[in-house]
DNA sequence: GATAGTTTTTAACATTAGTTAAGAATCAGT
DNA sequence: ACTGATTCTTAACTAATGTTAAAAACTATC
């Protein structure tokens, strides 16, 4: 249970090196774990929480609501991702965190969070830093959506995951977890669960991935690269 | 020429009263102007920029290339903005920036930068407050693209150009000046120029706006907004 | 190992948006 | 006012993805 904390540090550390005691004082700020189930909403959209939220096991999802009632993730979080750094400027969420598996994160609540943005400004550089590299996300996943067709858009996706994945220290040897279902993948990638389903067969069939399960292996990843057109600079943690 | 940096201001009042000396020094930190040509590239994908810029006049995009050689735009940037305040923390640009129309910026160098982050808390935390905005807008694209068609797509974009525009203080009652041609809509809507065409016709025939040169008139937010499905919440300024 | 719930798969058909190419309208510079 | 360049518009046709609904394959639980 210790250890929970070393996904956030592993991918903090793709930044800059953090010192034992910065290490020491990430975890020591923790005030709470909270475990919610699968479904959860961590965090509404409108709301002003006051704390913030580290990831430590379980998969979560920014997401939005539309009128007509269809839900569009704007974002993974994976463990050792933060929900809501930028609340401590924003104020107001402006969508909503869900857990889409059974979730523990860490809360860090605002008193403590003023003080490493005062006391240590380097802690305080990698938590904007890792903002920032989520807005460099979403951008990507921007021309993501615009400009590659699902299969292409899919692979690009799971090019990411697993980049992202592996810096967390999640991955083993060429295999991931994805725990999500395909329906959750649609929803990120502005497609039908039905054509989802399609593109991801033809995935398999090419072997540029195995599936077992929530297991995605990506058995040639530069091949897999290449047919997604990938490139993961926008991920500045210093992968080509 | 002394109101240019007004427009700028504008924004970052959105988000906290400045006071005279605040603003005195966001004046006073700008090195220099530069005047860029329609197309030219104010920021290239990879390189590391030491200075930050704001815009005077003139618009500008971010965007990224694909193999293809297509062009995807994933920010419109109006006078008022800025450029990359970001690199302060990511180092390298993940996209590059260009002058879609003639443009001024202004250039604050990195020095300047440093100052106001160590002497002006307030203006910090505005800066960085104006970034996460734009991850705000950028996650509010992808559900637009992903979730809506392109008519109430390309609606919406044009709800938040007018918001946008109005507290920067471009417009002039109901009327804003859109200086980008249906192409670069379509590079950023992720449409072909045709299909964009098609859609800004009927926009246009329901007198959901009207269209005068670059003028853009909305006879009725209300009615427009009601249309694109938009909620400025997003823009984090005081919109419902 | 039977049952219910979830997730994936299949199929037939509908629709949106893309493609290509050409013509009309508008704009900028002389 | 004339010319060339740019932007907008139209048209006919194509392709990608959406829609609906049902069946099959899993998974978890008793």
């Amino acid at each position: 249970m210790i250890l929970m904390f070393d996904y956030c540090i592993n991918r903090l550390s793709a930044y800059t090196s953090l010192s034992i005691e910065e290490k020491g004082v990430l975890r020591g700020v923790v005030d709470k774990k909270i475990k919610h189930c699968r479904g959860d909403n961590i965090m509404l959209a409108g709301s002003e929480p006051k704390s913030i939220h580290v990831i430590y096991n379980g998969w979560a999802s920014r997401y939005k609501v539309l009128p007509n009632g269809r839900e569009h993730i704007v974002a993974y979080l994976i463990p050792g991702d933060m929900c809501d750094v930028h609340v401590t400027l924003l104020k107001r969420m402006d969508h909503s965190i869900r857990a889409e598996t059974p979730l523990t994160v860490g809360v860090i609540d605002g008193g403590h969070v003023d003080y490493i943005m005062h006391c240590y400004p380097n802690l305080a550089k990698a938590l904007f830093w890792s903002m920032l590299v989520d807005e460099s996300i979403a951008r990507e996943w921007l021309v993501n959506l615009a400009g590659r067709s699902a299969e292409v858009r899919i692979a690009n996706l799971f090019c990411e995951l697993f980049l992202r994945s592996k810096v967390a220290g999640l991955t083993s040897s060429d295999t991931f977890v994805m725990p999500l279902n395909q329906v959750k993948i649609s929803e990120a990638m502005g497609l039908t669960s039905v054509h989802t389903n399609r593109v991801i067969q033809r995935l398999k069939r090419d072997k540029l991935i195995v599936v077992n399960k929530q297991n995605i292996q990506i058995p040639d990843f530069s091949r897999l690269q290449a047919f997604a057109d990938f490139n993961g600079d926008y991920l500045h943690m210093g992968f080509s």
